[in-house]
Order: structure tokens, then sequence, then C-alpha cells
DNA sequence: TACGCCACGATTGCATCCAATTCCAGTATC
DNA sequence: GATACTGGAATTGGATGCAATCGTGGCGTA
């Protein structure tokens, strides 16, 4: 144990804690750790060059953001999601989207809705699914961007969190048809934005939400996986 | 330092780290902390008969909820809610609160609509800030306690308690006209839910909700206490 | 007198170490 | 052959100790 070459000296910037959490909270959202898998805290440390302490304080913060489920001196899974649940977060989605949209709507700029026509559009040109999932979050949440709240946009993002993996599996199943309407509903969502029409963004953005949660409904076998 | 007879043994009964937890939250709901008001570890610790590690493990989990906020390297305060962000949590209430009710409604027993009648009654004869408060937050928390619900529920109560020290504010500025006003939303909500007229419950929810917003904005000194 | 600087105490962040609990494989018993 | 039990390894929960950082009061200088 003389030397250790192989990780940087930690310059203790300032939050170990807050590395790790960002860290895990990236890995769990890009499919490394799938839903129900273990996450053991030593090999995190390790991996992440800290001690378990920081770690543990991570997965306090994960757990509080629905993403980790903590049992008392058994250990730590990503939080796997029954297919009511994943309902109930649809259903908070479309009462809280349009509402954090409304706030958005009035301060996007020429150049945010250039943006988002040209993020439209390359989600209808591309047909690799991580390709059309990063273009769909980027999409929805750029049209987010511009709403000048303190907690909601947090709140719709940990929505979004939680769900993430059975939106990468529910893509998966899609059909030309439904890939089809989802662009359309892009499209105008884009145009209602272009004219200045709050009310009328916002009730599609309510018929997209509920249209997947539809969907989702109509495929349990996304959320049985035992894995 | 030969004997201990202040604390007990700590039987090590599962997690101090919910306990201290717990215990933070409740202390803070109870305006022992009032907002702003900053959290010593150690005193914590102390108070708790434990070491500051899960004192630093709950303070992460409350600041996920937002009842407190983490600053690195300087320590953590009970959250300030501006009046901006007062009004957001209500508008967000607005929306899932009638949709909690919703699942709630049909599931509500004889014996809890007795309930609820009784405590309308009772918040109408007291004149004691602290049980209106109290019986308040029971009444509500009772017309959603049927909901079957895994998420949803505990999102309102965070809501519930983000907003508490302000409600308290609030309710001592109360006149007359304004009290008999709830009151008379109470007695409607519970008729609506009587008559098995949950749209009819959901839309006086959402009045109950926005007029104490508005209310509230109108007291915007409320929020600027420097303490 | 007002402003900037510096040293010290107080407090936080993390690593290491120990105790308690859980998980699991191997064994014995029905 | 299936089930209940037991012992030890693996893993988590918490306590203690140390380094880094921040706030603050006192001092010097303009």
């Amino acid at each position: 144990m003389s030397a250790e070459p192989q990780v940087a000296p930690v310059p203790r910037d300032g939050a170990a804690s807050r590395r790790i959490a960002e860290g895990i909270r990236d890995e769990i959202l890009h499919g490394v750790y799938p839903p129900g898998s273990r996450l053991r805290q030593e090999e995190i440390a390790e991996r992440f060059g800290a001690s378990r302490v920081p770690v543990r304080e991570a997965l306090k913060a994960l757990e509080a953001e629905g993403l980790v489920t903590l049992v008392a001196n058994a250990g730590a899974w990503v939080s796997r999601l029954t297919l009511a649940e994943c309902e109930e977060v649809y259903q908070a989605r479309e009462r809280l989207e349009p509402l954090l949209l409304r706030y958005s709507a009035p301060n996007l700029t020429p150049q945010d809705l250039e943006q988002l026509e040209a993020l439209a559009r390359r989600m209808a040109e591309t047909d690799d699914v991580a390709e059309f999932l990063r273009l769909d979050r980027e999409f929805h949440m750029l049209s987010y961007s511009r709403a000048d709240t303190l907690m909601l946009g947090d709140l719709v993002l940990r929505f979004w969190n939680t769900t993430q993996p059975y939106r990468r599996a529910y893509s998966l199943l899609m059909d030309a048809h439904s890939t089809r309407i989802v662009h359309d509903e892009h499209h105008l969502l884009v145009t209602a934005l272009h004219e200045g029409d709050t009310e009328s963004a916002e009730q599609t953005i309510v018929s997209h939400i509920r249209r997947t949660r539809r969907m989702l409904a109509k495929h349990p076998e996304i959320f049985s996986t035992e894995s």
C-alpha cells in the first residue's frame, strides 16, 4: 500500500457526497444499474475513491428522491416501480407539467423555439432508441427551462428520473403508428408555443402524457421483470 | 465518566437515523426550530444520544424533503420559503390534492365521514390557533387517508410540511370573515363526500386551496421575518 | 473612524475502526 | 428428498478521531 496511482489525490473540492450522489443517479438513469439491482456501499465507495460514509449519505438523498430503496440492515436497491406506481407518477405529471409549462412558455426565446423545432425534427429522423430518449428528454426539459420556479422544476425532473427505465423499455415496443403520433404531438406543442397560445400548449402536453400513460397500461409485462 | 444514567443503552432498535429524522421533522413542524434557524450537528447528536453520523444522514434526508437547507462546509438551516416559493407549493397542491382526493373519496367509510364532520365542528368551535392547526391538518389528511397510492400521499404530506410554519403565521391573522369561509368550505367538502359527489368535492378542495393562496399573497410580511 | 487582514476557535466533512445484523452454505433430522 | 437449524463470512449501522473549512474578533493601517 505504498503508492496509489489510480485515483487522483481527491482535491477535497467541497463535497464528495454530492459527487457520489450525482454519479449514482447518472448511472441509474443510463441503465448501468437496472431497477431492482443491488447497490453495495463498499463497491461504490471504492469506485468513487471515497469511504462508505459519503456513500451512505448519497444513498439517503437518492432514497428521498425515489430512485433508491433502502432497507435497514439489509441494503440498498434501485427502486422498481409497479404499473400502479408508474401510473400514479404519470397522473401527477399530467397535473404538474402543464403548470410548469405555463411558467415557462412566456419566457421562451425565439432561439429556444428554433431549437425545440430542431429537436422535434431530429427525433423524428432517428431510429436509435437511446438517441430518441435523450432527445425526447432534452426537448421537454428545454420547453420547461425558462420557468422561473424553485421547486416545481426539480419535482418534474424527479418524476422523469424515476420513470426513465420504463420509458426506455416502452419505447422499444413502439410501432410506427405510435411513433408518428408522438412526433405529431411534439410539433403541435412547438406550434402552440410559437403562436403564444399557452392554453393550447398546456392541453397538448396533457394529452401527450395521458396517451403515454394509457399505452404503458397496455404493456404490464414491462413491470414484471424479475432480474 | 464512569456511569451514564441519563440515556438508555440504546437498544439499537433498527435505525437511529430514522428516529433522528422523524424527531427533527416533528420539532420543525411544531415550531421548536423556526424557519431560518441553524441546526448544529453536535447539539442534535447529543440530544438524541447518538453520534454525528446518523444526524448527518437525517439532515440529508430532510434536505431532500425540502424541510432543511444544507450548505457545504457551512451548516444546515431550517428552510425558509419566500412568498414566491410558497405560492408555487400552493399551485402544486391545487393540482395534486384533488387528484389524491379522487383516489381516496370512494373508499371513505361512514365512520370516516362522521369523524370528518366532527373535526369540522370542533374546528369551528375552538379559538386556539395551535388546536385549529392540528385539527385542520387532521381533517384534510383524514380525507386523503383512504387513497390507495404509493407516493402521491407522501408528496402532498411534504407540501403540507414545508408550508406549515406559514400556515401558522397566517392563521394568526385571520379575521372572523375568513375563518367563517374556511369552515363553510370544510362543511361543503364533507357534504360532497357524503353525497358521493367526487367531482364537487374536488372542486371544493381546489377553491379552498386557491383562496388560501390568494390570502397568503396579501400578507407578504409573513415571509420577510429576519430572525 | 472605517476598512482590510490575520489568527484562532468552532464546526463541518471524511476516513478508519468496531459492533450488530443479515445472508447463505453446509449439516443434521424427519 | 425436503425442511429446519447452525456457524461463519459478508455487509450494514454507528462511534471516534483527524484534517479542512468557515465565521469572528482583535489588530494594524489609511
